[in-house]
DNA sequence: ATCGGGATTGCCT
DNA sequence: GGCAATCCCGATG
């Protein structure tokens, strides 16, 4: 039965991937004949590797500033213990360069490091490596995406050490959010509100969604693929630093003692931190601040 | 071929 | 804050 079911499914895939790229763009409508800005149609496409040139395209203003990747972070940074990484993403701006030149921005403020090996709530865990985990293996800033719940997407990026990678959790927009919104909302019920700012990236899968981040950026090089790129932050400094809290990873209960491991690390008090933990931030100290200016960044 | 778990999310109470 | 939705992946036989 639930094979059958998946059979089916897969002939359904299939026939989706064949079908003919120019899928009616903007004319998709629900059941209530309401126009939608993106079908589902096109966001399964987004998901299925193709390009992205069904997003809205933006009102163009000096904030829409094309500006060509001279900040990116290159191999230099990647190559760093996955702990250090995992912080040092903390403030880093993530960029997605959609196909029609628009480019959209978020501040990471939450991450976790997977280490590889003896981490038992890795999927590199004893250093098995699998289809799926390959570019966990690969060279530090190699980006990992895999599906979870079957529905949606996580975003990695390798790190020094064996099979050691860093998830991607949270970030604060920071430009094109109207887009971002677009391609959150494509999935939900009509005539929910809109998502505020602060929802549009405040957990892994959400990030995701609203960078238009699909499974085929698996084991892209973040370092230097022209779709998608890390910066140093250019934008307003916060007035006060952020400290940094490290607590225990999320969603990996059933992991024993490695679940305990304090490897989640977010900006206290930010408010696009998908889950704060009060525990952990009674004690931070203050000693672990974030701060673009200083040498953290390699 | 089948099974069980999962680095989550959105909606409802 | 609880819980259903939803299916891929890897393990097992």
């Amino acid at each position: 039965m639930a094979g059958r079911k998946r059979k089916l499914l897969a002939v359904a895939v299939a026939a989706a991937a064949a079908a003919p790229p120019e899928r009616e763009v903007n004319k998709h409508k629900n059941e209530t004949g309401v126009k939608l800005e993106v079908s589902p149609a096109q966001l399964k496409s987004s998901i299925q590797c193709e390009n992205s040139a069904h997003i809205a395209e933006p009102e163009r203003s000096h904030y829409f500033t094309q500006t060509e990747p001279q900040h990116r972070l290159g191999e230099d940074f990647f190559s760093q213990p996955c702990i250090t990484l995992a912080k040092g993403f903390l403030g880093k701006v993530l960029v997605r360069r959609c196909a029609d030149g628009t480019e959209l921005r978020g501040r990471i403020v939450e991450t976790e490091a997977y280490l590889g090996g003896e981490d038992r709530a890795s999927h590199s865990a004893g250093g098995k490596r699998t289809e799926r985990n390959t570019a966990m293996f690969m060279k530090p800033g190699t980006i990992y995406v895999y599906t979870i719940y079957g529905i949606y997407l996580c975003m990695n990026v390798s790190s020094e050490g064996e099979g050691a990678a860093v998830l991607l959790r949270s970030l604060e927009p920071l430009q094109g959010q109207p887009i971002m919104r677009q391609l959150r909302a494509a999935r939900h019920k009509e005539g929910t509100r809109q998502l505020k700012d602060k929802e549009l990236c405040n957990g892994p899968s959400k990030l995701c969604q609203a960078l238009n981040i699909p499974r085929c950026f698996d084991r892209r090089d973040l370092a230097s693929d022209p779709e998608v790129w890390l910066e140093r932050d250019s934008h307003t400094s916060p007035a006060e630093p952020y400290y940094i809290v490290s607590a225990p990873r999320v969603g990996i209960e059933s992991h024993g003692e490695w679940a305990k491991k304090p490897w989640r690390f977010y900006l206290r008090g930010h408010p696009c931190v998908s889950v704060v933990n009060k525990e952990a931030e009674r004690q931070c100290r203050s000693g672990n601040v974030m701060n673009n200016l200083s040498s953290s960044d390699v």
